[in-house]
DNA sequence: GACGACAAACCGACCAGTTGGTATGATCAT
DNA sequence: ATGATCATACCAACTGGTCGGTTTGTCGTC
């Protein structure tokens, strides 16, 4: 007898063809100049599915920011890196992971939402949420792991787990705008590189931390 | 009498408004969001004068990216840090002002070419060829001092002087998308304080050197 | 009178979004 | 069990406005 909230028997099978258009078309162009018309083309739909799905083309950014989070979530969940028990190599395992990650096409191994919310940032507020959240949502992840490793190394210090997880997520961001700048994936790598050693300078003794300026 | 190679009598008024208007525009919307009406609405001036100067919208793209080299290689040449006789101060004075200048709006402290490549880098090669030797050309000059800190102090060690100066440069745009995607400019302002930390630790003392990996 | 610096009107292509419609399957009274 | 009803998923054609770019012409200076 239930009236069943929610029985979605039909399949939409637009939405996620969408979607994955969408990650593609705006790593390679950006948002704004990835028309709608480009978007259902490259699907395979029509544009009254995408408007059917969509209300907006800006819902289709927030959804393809989720999106984002889902994909790269579950991604980063089954990397290799986290069945290490020391957090701090667990950290380190997480940089070395992104590093051998740099392989392909530019758009292949750069960041969705880096990617739009330089352009909306100013305008499109939602998505810029959505944007926000990815990246903040990615760091949370990483930021348990150094928290677990300075609790492990005793560590008192003038930063943060957090701002150490954010200082991460820019460097990578920045090293995918130098690689599109350059043109090649290796300037990230180097970049990756510097991140590394810095957090193995962080963690390397107690003795520095009473040494520490600013 | 002189022919005198260069003697433009006719002011042209309208090339550096268009100049800054994009500027300004480019980096509160980013490069294909920004039309050309708009530019010349900013200006004040007609689309016949847009066309006149600029032969494709793309040419300005380029010249916008060119004349951002020359705004802010005068405006960081007469920063304060320069002053400083240590090389390494210099570095780290470098730094300071960089997180000094993060004030006001977003837009009025992010980089013109880091948005526009982020747009662009798949599509418009020559406006990618200027962002990029924009950003190398900034880092060159840090680079310098990076370099001279380096043999004041005599490290051997596996990083170079330019791949630091670039890993500058990834921090910095790094950091500008994280406050685009807060919607503040602390993140960023943290970011910076890490990236002072590590060279700090880079070269407080070359017995790390030895033990360094990777 | 030629040329540089603009102005204004205009063009076809493309833009996001709308319209009215069809195909399909689930629900349910009979 | 069957036919009426209804929501979902999708489609093709269309709309008004904006896009980058062109054309034609004016004005002041050399």
């Amino acid at each position: 007898m239930e009236p069943a909230i929610a029985t979605p028997t039909h399949k939409p099978g637009a939405r996620p063809k969408l979607l994955a258009a969408a990650l593609s078309l705006i790593r390679e162009q950006g948002y704004s100049s990835t028309s709608v018309d480009e978007l259902c083309a490259e699907a395979g739909v029509t544009k009254g599915a995408f408007f059917h799905h969509f209300k907006t083309k800006d819902a289709l950014g927030v959804a393809a920011a989720n999106h984002w989070s889902e994909i790269t979530g579950a991604f980063f969940e089954t990397a290799p890196y986290h069945q290490l028990r020391d957090p701090l190599l667990r950290v380190l395992g997480y940089l070395d992971f992104r590093k051998a990650i740099l392989k392909g096409d530019i758009a292949e191994f750069t960041c969705l939402v880096g990617t739009m919310v330089q352009e909306i940032y100013g305008t499109r507020p939602e998505i810029r949420a959505a944007c926000e959240a990815s990246i903040c949502g990615h760091a949370a992840k990483l930021e348990a792991d150094i928290s677990a490793a300075m609790k492990r190394r005793r560590l008192r210090v003038r930063w943060t787990a957090a701002s150490l997880a954010l200082h991460t997520q820019a460097v990578l961001q920045g090293a995918f705008i130098l690689a599109k700048a350059a043109g090649s994936a290796a300037v990230a790598a180097a970049s990756i590189d510097h991140l590394h050693r810095y957090i193995e300078l962080l963690f390397r003794s107690e003795k520095h931390q009473a040494k520490e300026t600013s």
